[in-house]
DNA sequence: GACAAATACATTGATATCAATATTAATGAA
DNA sequence: TTCATTAATATTGATATCAATGTATTTGTC
């Protein structure tokens, strides 16, 4: 006898219909390929992009609360920082305060790129908003949040 | 004289509050974690279990379509065969009708699998639907279709 | 049928992602 | 103060992701 347990067709209609994570990550990698490809010419990718913007503030940031921001793993964050110190734009420094923490911040040739980079946001993020009609995309941004 | 070019912090707020890119990406790790964890238990990961439902077809799919649907390169999609083949989860045969093509397939074990991931999957579904307000999930469905 | 162009897929190299684990330092309780 | 606990970050290993490129095959045109 052949015991084969069968998924009925129906089922996989039905996943790939209404799975939000299956549609949240498909929107995520086409909207990604879309922002990577439109910061190319500065060399940045879309996570790079908003890494490094999260490092614009007033005082250096702790890795941790920038890892919760981007809802990434610290591990991650570790990771994602290394080609960007490499290429001298981002630094990391000790914390005087703490230390077995440390401060991130964004060299000048860093802030440069980014600074280069947010026209190219901008009208990329247009472009994509125009898609949508009007009004989603707060409604978007609300239900996102609601997801993270 | 300092030429360092500064973003005014007011950017980084507007990016970090309205980037629809940055919001998905969010939204897509914190998905993925959950329905990693939930699936954990089978060996399985959300791409892994959406992968694995797009092949159960009533013929044998071939790449290029499977890709496609997934919004995913074709060769993330080469790469993310390995794995489900190495476990005989997955079955790679060549098509006769076309001799550069594939036809990928779920082995008994996979669909054993499949079968255990689905009821986990539909918990969990429904356990993040709950996290919307009513009708939102539909809408949300069509804003990242459009975007995708 | 010959051959250029297009198609389907694989490989390589770089980065992204997370779980499991390790390391170092700060904190709190006895 | 001592020492167990907690907190912040790093390392390792596996998989995910895509650009650039390569290979084999099919298709369309002459």
């Amino acid at each position: 006898m052949s015991n084969v347990i069968e998924i009925p067709f129906e089922t996989t209609l039905l996943v790939r219909d209404s799975c939000l994570c299956l549609q949240v990550q498909r929107a995520a990698r086409a909207l990604a390929r879309r922002f990577d490809e439109a910061l190319r010419p500065l060399g940045l990718t879309n996570g790079q992009f908003s890494l490094m913007m999260s490092l614009n503030r007033p005082e250096p940031a702790a890795m941790g609360p920038v890892a919760t921001l981007l809802a990434i793993d610290q591990t991650t964050l570790t990771a994602a920082l290394k080609p960007l110190t490499r290429r001298g734009w981002v630094n990391i420094l000790p914390n005087p305060k703490d230390r077995r923490a440390r401060l991130l911040g964004l060299t000048p040739s860093g802030k440069a790129v980014l600074a280069a980079a947010v026209p190219i946001w901008k009208l990329t993020h247009a472009e994509v908003e125009a898609r949508l009609p009007d009004g989603n995309a707060d409604r978007l941004r609300k239900v996102l949040l609601a997801l993270s």
